[in-house]
RNA sequence: GGAAGGGUGUCCGAGUGGUCGAUGGAAACGGUCUUGAAAACCGUCGCGCCGGCAACGGUGCCGUGGGUUCGAAUCCCACCCCUUCCGCCA
C-alpha cells in the first residue's frame, strides 16, 4: 500500500506511473473519499472530545438528568457520523489498496512482457556435437522423473522426482546454504558491485507452508487468488504458500526492529504451490511448470537507505549461484507492466534451456520498497546514535521520526525443478548421462553423473 | 476433542465502571558523582490518525470484532491465540 499522504502530494505522477504498471486507478475519487473522510474523522474527534469533556465532569458522583440527556445526544450524533465514516472507509480502503507500487526511474516503461530489457548476457548458449535431448527425454532413459503415475494419483502437473535427481537437488540445497551463509562470498559480491552493505550472513529457515488470508492479503500476494490454493474448510482461513517469500516477508507483521538488528537476511527452504490458471497447454512436457515444486528463496529486510543496494546484491548472488553451477544466462530488467503490483524494481534471470532454444525463468528479485511494510507493519526504530549520521544516498531524506517503515526485497536462490531442468540439459553427454557441474560434487558423495 | 486459567506499553507486572494511556519495577537513553567503572541520585522513555512550520492541541488504541452505558482496560456476546491437565496422534 502507498501513503495516503504521497498520493496527495503527487495525484498526477500516481496515476502516471500506475498506468505504466497498467493499472487503472481512480485518483481523484480516492482523494475526493480522502477529503470526506478526514471531514468525518475531524467532526467525530470534536464529538469525542465533548463526550469526554462530560464525562470527567461527572466524576464519582452520579450525573444530573441534563448530564444524561446531552450524553445521549453525543451518542447519537457519533454513531451517525461513525456508520457514514465505515460507509466511506468501505469504498476508500479498496481504492487506496489498487494502487501499485510505484516503479523507481530505472525501470524499463513497458505495457507488456516484451518490453523487458536484456541487460546483460554471461557465457555462450551451450554448443552440442550431436542433437541435445530435452530433459524428459533424459529423465524417461534414466526414469528419474515419473508424471503419468503422479497424474494419476494428484492430477496433471505433479510429478515424482526420482533417483540422481533427487540427489541432485539435496546437493544443490546444501551448496546455496552453504554459500549464502559464507562472509567471505557476500564480502567479495559487496566490494565488486561497490555497495554499502555489510555482509551478514543468510540465517537459513524452514517457514510455514500456510498463511492467513488477511496476513497474505497485507503482503498483497494473495491475489490473483485462482492461483491459490486454499486449504480445508473455509473457517480454516488458510491458504497454501505459492512462495517462501509469502510466510518470510510477513515473519516480523507488527513488529518494530531496532535499526541495529538491520539488515535481517534469510534464506528459506519450501515446497511451493499455484493452481497456474490460465495457462492450460503452457509447457506440458517435463517439469518446467508445476503445481508443486521445491524453492529457495532470499529475503532481506533493511533500513530505506539499504534497499536499493540489497536488491542490488540479491541479483549479484542470483547471478553468482547460476554462474557457479556453470550456466549460461541472461538477466532482464522488468518493464513497469511486467514488474509485480508491490513491486519497485524487479529484475529476472532467465537460464539457456537447450532443448527450447532459448532462455527460460529460472529467477526472479522483487523490491518492493516500504509497500508491502505498510499494511504488515512492519517498521524499524533508529538507534539513537545514528539520528545524526550522514546518509550517503541522494534520494533519501532523513526521517523526522525515530520509527519508520523498513524495506523488503524477495529472490530466488533457486527454483529446484527449473534449475534441475537446466543442469540436465546443458549438462547432458552424446550417450544421455547428466554430468555434475564441479561445484556440487563436494555434496555429491562421490558421484559425478547422473 | 474435554476441563481450567490467561492475553495490559521493550520486558515483568498492577489495575474489575468515572481525573487510567494506564501504578510500580526492570531494561534503554541523557545527566550528576567518580581517575575509570559499578552503585546511588536526577531526568527522559508507547504507537497511529487529524490539525499546526513548530512548540503543541485533539482523538483512537489495554488479543480481534461487536454490544451495554452519560462514561469501558474494567460489564456482556462472538472469534483468535497462549499455558496447564486429560484424551487422541506424530
Amino acid at each position: 500500500m502507498l501513503d495516503i499522504q504521497f498520493i496527495r502530494d503527487n495525484p498526477a505522477l500516481v496515476s502516471e506511473k500506475s498506468a505504466q504498471k497498467g493499472y487503472k486507478v481512480d485518483v481523484g475519487q480516492l482523494l475526493e473519499l480522502d477529503g470526506q473522510r478526514k471531514t468525518r474523522m475531524t467532526q467525530i474527534d470534536e464529538l469525542r472530545r465533548r463526550r469526554n469533556e462530560q464525562s470527567s465532569q461527572i466524576k464519582d458522583q452520579r450525573p444530573s438528568d441534563e448530564q444524561i440527556a446531552a450524553g445521549r445526544l453525543i451518542k447519537e450524533e457519533l454513531s451517525q457520523l461513525e456508520a457514514d465514516l465505515k460507509l466511506i472507509d468501505q469504498q476508500f480502503e479498496p481504492l487506496l489498496k489498487a494502487i501499485p507500487n510505484m516503479p523507481l526511474d530505472d525501470v524499463p516503461v513497458g505495457a507488456s512482457e516484451d518490453e523487458n530489457v536484456v541487460a546483460r548476457q554471461v557465457g555462450e548458449p551451450t554448443k552440442f556435437d550431436f542433437t541435445p535431448k530435452s530433459h524428459w527425454e533424459l529423465a524417461a532413459a534414466k526414469d528419474l522423473i515419473d508424471k503419468d503415475r503422479a497424474t494419476k494419483v494428484a492430477g496433471s502437473r505433479f510429478a515424482y522426482i526420482k533417483g540422481g535427481l533427487v540427489e541432485l537437488q539435496f546437493a544443490i540445497m546444501q551448496f546455496v546454504i552453504r554459500t549464502l551463509g559464507d562472509e567471505q562470498i557476500l564480502q567479495q559480491l559487496i566490494t565488486e558491485h561497490g555497495l554499502h552493505l555489510t555482509p551478514k550472513p543468510f540465517v537459513p529457515v524452514l517457514p510455514p507452508a500456510m498463511i492467513k488470508t488477511p496476513v497474505y492479503d497485507a503482503m498483497d500476494r494473495l491475489e490473483p487468488r485462482e492461483d491459490r490454493y486454499k486449504v480445508g474448510a473455509d473457517e480454516d482461513d488458510l491458504w497454501l504458500q505459492g512462495s517462501a517469500e509469502h510466510t518470510l516477508g510477513s515473519m516480523y507483521m507488527n513488529e518494530i526492529i531496532p535499526e541495529d538488528q538491520l539488515p535481517i537476511r534469510y534464506v528459506g527452504y519450501l515446497t511451493s504451490f499455484r493452481r497456474e490458471a490460465g495457462t492450460y497447454g503452457k509447457d506440458m512436457e517435463g517439469i518446467i511448470r508445476m503445481h508443486q515444486f521445491d524453492k529457495l528463496e532470499m529475503e532481506v529486510f533493511s533500513t530505506p537507505e539499504t534497499g536499493l543496494d540489497e536488491h542490488t546484491l540479491l541479483v549479484a548472488l542470483q547471478e553468482y549461484l547460476v554462474a557457479q553451477l556453470g550456466l549460461p544466462y541472461q538477466v532482464l530488467s522488468k518493464c513497469t507492466a511486467d514488474i509485480g503490483k508491490p513491486n519497485a524494481r524487479g529484475i529476472d534471470i532467465e537460464t539457456w534451456i537447450p532443448s527450447q532454444n532459448k532462455y527460460r525463468e529460472t529467477h526472479t528479485a522483487d523490491y518492493m520498497t516500504d509497500y508491502q511494510a505498510r499494511r504488515l507493519k512492519t517498521r524499524l526504530r533508529r538507534v539513537p546514535q545514528s539520528l545524526n549520521k550522514v546518509v550517503n544516498v541522494e534520494a533519501y531524506t532523513p526521517p523526522t521520526t525515530a520509527i519508520e517503515l523498513i524495506h523488503t526485497n524477495d529472490a530466488t536462490a533457486f527454483a529446484l525443478g527449473r534449475i534441475m531442468v537446466a543442469i540436465m540439459e546443458n549438462y547432458q553427454t552424446k550417450a544421455g548421462d547428466i554430468l555434475i557441474p564441479s561445484v556440487l560434487l563436494p555434496y555429491l558423495a562421490g558421484r559425478t553423473q547422473i
